[in-house]
DNA sequence: ATCCTCCGTTCACAAAAGGAACCTACGCTC
DNA sequence: GAGCGTAGGTTCCTTTTGTGAACGGAGGAT
């Protein structure tokens, strides 16, 4: 029997879901893509990633959370789950035209990476 | 008798840390920002609140969560922390030139937040 | 038949966040 | 000088999240 994946709302509510009606953009934004993983997901989709798989060697994030962080990222629509594959039935993620639209935040907090974090051995002790 | 706490590190190692040398400039920016409340915070430096009362009522996050933010947003040079007042010492924070530079990336996800996630009241069911 | 791959789920435990009370140091008022 | 108020935290306990590792299912490859 093939349970009701698809139909309900996977992702418990949580605080982050209060923050979806603030008044301050930057809080609504943050209640998508506010945390650690989920932001370095949509990264990697940039990246060109887009399978369970991939995400989870590349980030190292435990597949438990990943596979929560997916489901919240279709349902917020910044990514698309589609099959692949039909025969042994796989999907994959790819932005959406909103997910897409991220890229000049992504850009902003690259450039501020780029020059206020760099990356440096550190020095041995 | 004045207890050290400026000389020690005091927020603890966490996975985060593990950022901060990622080869890729958006997960090292993500090790210092990337966490719901911290990014708030800076929003609200920008929005010119600076002390620790002012974060807490408008965030509504736990003075304990609060405190240990701001400690590293200091630590990693994001902040500034200075005694406004040495009769009843004091501290405000304040952005650094560092914080400061983030303003791009904050607007970009600003820009974002305006664009895909307006403010609707939901109707009711 | 048996192993392998991909995409997850489940479970027990560790880490972090939440909530409320408490502390310190000073100023103000009575 | 006792008591109250304020700013900036800390401490304690509970609840929520995340981690790590194992398991599952549906099909392919050998």
């Amino acid at each position: 029997m093939e349970r009701d994946r698809e139909a309900k709302a996977v992702v418990p509510a949580s605080r982050w879901d209060e923050l979806a009606t603030d008044w301050c953009p930057v809080a609504r934004a943050l209640s998508v893509i506010g945390d650690r993983w989920t932001l370095l997901i949509v990264r990697d989709c940039f990246l060109g990633k887009s399978r369970f798989e991939e995400f989870q060697t590349s980030l190292g994030v435990t597949r438990h959370v990943l596979s929560e962080r997916l489901k919240r990222l279709v349902e917020k629509g910044v990514l698309e789950r589609n099959a692949y594959s039909q025969r042994p039935l796989r999907y994959e993620y790819r932005l959406s035209d909103k997910g897409r639209d991220f890229a000049p935040a992504l850009v902003g907090l690259k450039d501020w990476g780029k020059k206020y974090m760099p990356v440096r051995k550190p020095a041995a002790v």
